[in-house]
DNA sequence: TTATAATATTATGATATTCTAATATATAAA
DNA sequence: TTTATATATTAGAATATCATAATATTATAA
């Protein structure tokens, strides 16, 4: 018997099932953080960011500190930060 | 810059992103593997199977093998084959 | 208070996903 | 051959995703 849980893995799978928000979280990983860095870091509209960074946050991968009129994203899942992790050691893709 | 090829590996979690086919190829990496064993272990439609095993194929996670009338199917992706072992070994999902 | 900057939300159209039902193909057995 | 078994493919409907455009919200600055 398997310990995964196919629905909730599956979910996070789904989340970064998206080139924009794999590159986003691999980004927010070890740089900088506010809606507007990501927007210039990945050449994106604001409005699109801004939905995957909802997907993201949703999916439990990221959550949103507010610093003013600034909203800085964290990765703050374990799962994805290892498979990251493993997707940047390796050169499995 | 990072190493990851964001568009090859999202297409690899977007195979990952259903829970029947996250169940699958979980159920592959460890057991029998034709079509209808696989019908049997989830539960769902014959055609169901087929068209998610060949969602996993075309995005080359598992590949098949003919003997006679039957199908059998294997996990031949190492970075699916990690992360899999990653999802069994932690309690993360 | 008004204006500006940063971010979020909503509407909408185009495309993609996933299921079921039906049909097709291929191998083996009778 | 004919029949049965295993698998694949197709069509179609319901739903989901994603980008853009427009608008709303929120916090600070002037």
């Amino acid at each position: 018997m398997s310990k995964i849980d196919y629905i909730k893995t599956s979910e996070i799978f789904k989340a970064l099932s998206n080139p924009i928000r794999l590159q986003m979280v691999d980004f927010l990983l070890d740089d900088e953080c506010c809606v507007t860095d990501v927007v210039n870091e990945l050449g994106i509209s604001q409005s699109a960011s801004s939905q995957h960074l909802s997907i993201l946050k949703n999916s439990g991968i990221v959550y949103p500190e507010k610093h003013g009129t600034r909203t800085c994203y964290k990765v703050n899942n374990k799962l994805t930060e290892e498979i990251i992790t493993l997707l940047n050691k390796n050169n499995n893709a």
